[in-house]
DNA sequence: ATCCGTTCTTAACAATTGTTATCGTTGCAC
DNA sequence: GTGCAACGATAACAATTGTTAAGAACGGAT
């Protein structure tokens, strides 16, 4: 997707781990484009750290709920590895969703197809218990452990930590 | 959202309770908006019925997915009440979403909506425990255990109706 | 009226998960 | 080095949920 934007609209930057790019409460005025390294969303919720998704290389890192509706973001974004990372500024965005129609097209896919991979993460959550969870997001992307806290895996997948290292001990 | 459509394009029909609208498998070419009544979307996973989601008057119903990607639709959706709704045929929808810039607008409005209700629910079924879920669905919506079927919401909520059954005679 | 299917409740038990705490390891800062 | 924070494993116990089965209430069909 990244491929897409003119080199001119993107500054690329390098940030250490745990370095926080979008903050619960603010409005973000950046998307960031992952080229290498891993970053997180996450919702505090009285303290409770859930992690919502996980990012990699080639995808989009952004709260899309507040960049649309130009809201106070109600989650947060940290990168967990050291990350180089493309920049686009969401006035150039903005202009480019106006103007570009390839952009818009490409952009509402995009929405779209989250839309869908949401859907099955919630069918997901919905049928399958924790255990089976694990097992198809270890199938999915198997070197996830080795580049993730597993307490950050546990609140993805809907359990405790202590609940998870249990799972993977199971035999 | 109905009333966006012209009334040529829209055909009334009345259905009897537990009629079946689309079918797992088969390619819906109708999209039904509901006038009177309510509707189910469920999905067979192994026999093991899953409600996805509830639809009430207002509410458009259909396999979004199937819909748009012109594949086999991989949920069940059915009449719980005696329903009256607006049938579109998916070929006018389609001529609109290509002709009528406003349509297509409200159509990815609608997306992103629904993309922002999966998110929610999505951090719901990680964060909150069943029995938070139901004080909270009943908070949205009171009347709902009056209208559908008590194991239809267990599944809904991710629970199993003995669960739900149990949570709702908690003091 | 009788039969049958659907729905919900309840009970008993098994399985799983949550909670709290302790401990060992690791890596980083000083 | 020492100290400290982060991380994960494990244990013990509580709480919750799942599973299976039985029974009551209800409505529709015959």
């Amino acid at each position: 997707m990244i491929a897409l934007f003119d080199e001119k609209l993107l500054t690329i930057k390098r940030f250490e781990p745990k370095t926080i790019l979008v903050n619960e409460g603010s409005i973000p005025n950046e998307m960031f484009f992952i080229i290498k390294g891993c970053i997180r969303a996450w919702y505090n919720a009285d303290g409770q750290d859930i992690t919502l998704q996980f990012f990699f290389e080639g995808d989009p890192a952004t709260s899309l709920e507040s960049f649309l509706k130009n809201t106070p973001s109600t989650i947060n974004i940290e990168t967990l590895e050291e990350c180089e990372v493309g920049i686009l500024k969401k006035a150039d965005f903005s202009d480019l969703l106006k103007t570009d129609p390839k952009i818009r097209e490409l952009f509402y896919e995009t929405a779209i197809d989250k839309l869908f991979i949401y859907s099955n993460r919630l069918l997901s959550l919905l049928k399958d218990k924790p255990f089976l969870r694990y097992q198809q997001l270890l199938a999915e992307n198997p070197g996830i452990f080795q580049r993730i806290p597993q307490h950050y895996i546990a609140s993805y997948l809907g359990v405790t930590p202590v609940s998870l290292s249990r799972i993977r001990n199971r035999k």
